[in-house]
DNA sequence: CTGAAAGCGCTTACAG
DNA sequence: CTGAAAGCGCTTACAG
C-alpha cells in the first residue's frame, strides 16, 4: 500500500506538492500536477482519508442509530439519509440499538470514538436523558429522528403523531364506527402516547364514550399483534374497528382475522400507520397514515449537515405532516 | 475535547502510561491504572479510535455494499451482519449502489480510503470484473454475498438459485401445472440465469415443452411486475402458474391479479423467491423459496472476520441451501 | 513499574 | 512555484 511519500519520491517532488495536487489546492504548475496525478494512477495509490481527517481535525463520517433496520419504515429513512450523505461525500455508519438503551449508549460512544462529524438518532425506548445531556456537551451535532424526546435543545425531524391519529380516527367515525380499539405500541413510548391522545381527543369531540379497556399495548411485530388481535376478538366482540399503532402491527392483526375468516373491510375495519410499501400489498390493501420516511431521512440529513458546517441557530423541530391514505381495509 | 495528553497531565504521568491503562496492556501498578481511569471518567475523555488505527495500521471498520437496502431481504442481511460485527467490536459502513456499477466503484474506493479492514459486497449488475481484479491486489479482504461473480478467487456466501428454482417448479408440476411462466429479473443477471436454468431443467425433465416466450424480464419492483403481469394475462391466457423471480415481484403480480379479481391459488398459481417476512402477510400467503438472509449475513461476517485475522485458505463458496415454503398462493 | 521519543499518513504555515 | 518541518492523537520499542 503506497503512501504520499512513495508518490513524492516517484515524482521527485515533496509530499507537500503531492498533497496539494491531490486536493487541488495551492498554486502548482499544471505540469507538476499532471505528473503527480499520473504517478498516483500508475502506482495505484489510494488516499488515506482517516490520516487527513486526523490532521485536519475533521470528519466525513456520520452515524445513524436505529432501533430496527428490518422495519421498512427505517430502511427507507436509511436510504434517503444515505443519498443525502453521498451527495456531500460523507460515509454512513449504521448501527442498530434493538431498542436497548444500554446498547444505544455503547453505540453512541463508539460513534464518537470513531470521530463521526455528527449523528442522527432514533432514540431507543427508555433512553436515559442524562446521557443525552452529557452528549450535548461533547459539541457533536446530533439530530433526533422519528421519536422525539422533548429535550428542548436537540434538533428533531419527525411527524405529527397526534394529528395522524386524529385523521384516522375521524375517518372511522365518519364511516359510522363507534366501538373503536387502539392496538399496539409499547408502554412508555412517547410516540404511542401521542397517537393514543389523538385517538382519544377525536372520540371525545364526537361524544363517544372513552373505553380505556379498548386500548392495548403490544410489541411492534407481527406475532405479538396477531396474539393481541385474537384476544380482542375473544373478549370484545362488540368492537367494529381497530386502529393499529403501525402498519406492521396491522399485518399481524390481519393474520388473526384471515385465520378466523373474518372479512376485513366488511365485518371489521382495520387501519395502520406509516404507509410502508407493503401496506399496498395486503388484501385488502391497508388504509393508513402516510409518514414519509424518505422525507424524514432527507430532512434529518439536511439539518445535520448544516450543524456540521457550523450553523448554531436554535434547535429546530421539523414536522412532516401526515396524510390519510384511504385504501380498502375499512370497506371500499 | 480532551486527548491522552490532557489525561496524562491531569494525573502527572506520561501518555504511555495512559495508553497502557486504557488498553489494559503492559504492567501498570493497579494504583496508577485506577488513577488514570478515574481521570478519564472525570474529564469525560473519549478515546480517539481513528488515531489509534492510524498508528497501529489497523482498522475496526468494515464496509457493506448493497444494491437496495429497501428490499427486506437485504435489510435482514444487514441486521445479522451488523450483529456479527458488533460482537467483534467493528463498525459498519453502509452504502447503496442502487445497481449502478459506477457508483459501486466510487463506494468501494471510498471504503478503501476510509480504511475499512474488509468489506462485504453484493455486486451491482454489470460490474466490470477488471475492477475487482485490481481490488484484489489491494490485499483488502472482500467477501461477495448473494450474487456470485464466478471469479474464482473471491469468497462467496449465497444460496443455490438453481436448486431453489427446481424445487418450486417441481412443486407446481406436481400440482398439475403445465403452462408455467417465469417472471422477473433483469437481463444479464447471473442470479436470474441460474433460477431460469432451474426452471427450465425441471420442465425438460418432465417432458414439458419449453416455451421461451413464457419467460419475462422486469425490474425488481412492484410497479414493473404489475405491468408485466397484466401483459401476461392479456397475451397468454393459457398460463396457469407463474414463478416470480422474487417475492417483491410476486407482490406486484398480485396487485394485477387482485385488480382483475382473479382468484390466486384457484385460477392461477403464483410463487415467490426469498421468503421475506412480508410473504406471509399477503392474501393468499405466498408460496416461496426460503433463503435465509440472516444466515447469509452471519456467514459472510464470519468469513470476512477470518480473513481480516489473516486466514489465507483458498476462497470459500458457502451455499445456504434453499427450502420450499408452501403457503396458499398455489391453492391450499 | 514508568517515561522520552519516534512514527502512522496526512496538511499547512512558513521560507525561499 | 515548491520544499522542510511540525503536528493531529495515538502506541510501542527502548531505556532506566
Amino acid at each position: 500500500m503506497y503512501t504520499i511519500v512513495d508518490v513524492a519520491k516517484y515524482c521527485g517532488v515533496s509530499t507537500a506538492t503531492v498533497s496539494m495536487a491531490l486536493n487541488n489546492k495551492g498554486r502548482l504548475s499544471p505540469a507538476t500536477r499532471a505528473k503527480v496525478l499520473e504517478a498516483v494512477d500508475k502506482l495505484g495509490y489510494v488516499y488515506n482519508q482517516t490520516a487527513a481527517n486526523l490532521r485536519n481535525n475533521e470528519s466525513n463520517q456520520v452515524g445513524l442509530l436505529l432501533n430496527d433496520i428490518t422495519n421498512p419504515f427505517y430502511s427507507e429513512l436509511t436510504l434517503s439519509l444515505n443519498q443525502e450523505m453521498e451527495l456531500h461525500n460523507k460515509m454512513l455508519f449504521l448501527a442498530n440499538s434493538e431498542d436497548s438503551p444500554e446498547r444505544q449508549r455503547r453505540i453512541i460512544e463508539s460513534f464518537i470514538s470513531h470521530k463521526v462529524g455528527g449523528m442522527v438518532i432514533c432514540p431507543a425506548l427508555g433512553l436515559d436523558l442524562d446521557f443525552l445531556v452529557t452528549l450535548k456537551r461533547r459539541q457533536i451535532p446530533v439530530v433526533l429522528a422519528v421519536r422525539n424526546l422533548e429535550i428542548a435543545d436537540y434538533d428533531f425531524v419527525g411527524t405529527d403523531n397526534f394529528q395522524g391519529a386524529r385523521l384516522i380516527t375521524q375517518h372511522l367515525i365518519n364511516l359510522g364506527h363507534r366501538k373503536i380499539a387502539f392496538l399496539g405500541g409499547m408502554q412508555g413510548s412517547k410516540t404511542r402516547a401521542n397517537r393514543l391522545a389523538g385517538y382519544i381527543s377525536v372520540l371525545l369531540e364526537n361524544d363517544i364514550n372513552l373505553e380505556t379497556k379498548y386500548s392495548f399495548t403490544c410489541e411492534s411485530n407481527r406475532k405479538a399483534s396477531e396474539i393481541m388481535m385474537n384476544g380482542i376478538l375473544d373478549h370484545y366482540p362488540e368492537i367494529t374497528a381497530v386502529i393499529c399503532y403501525q402498519d406492521i402491527v396491522a399485518f399481524g392483526a390481519m393474520r388473526a382475522l384471515h385465520t378466523r375468516n373474518i372479512n376485513i373491510g366488511k365485518e371489521i375495519a382495520l387501519t395502520g400507520f406509516d404507509d410502508i410499501p407493503e401496506a399496498a400489498d395486503t388484501h385488502p390493501e391497508l388504509t393508513t397514515i402516510s409518514v414519509s420516511a424518505k422525507e424524514i431521512g432527507r430532512k434529518a440529513g439536511e439539518v445535520l449537515l448544516k450543524r456540521i458546517h457550523g450553523n448554531t441557530e436554535n434547535p429546530q423541530h421539523i414536522i412532516i405532516p401526515p396524510t390519510l391514505i384511504i385504501r380498502h381495509s375499512c370497506g371500499s
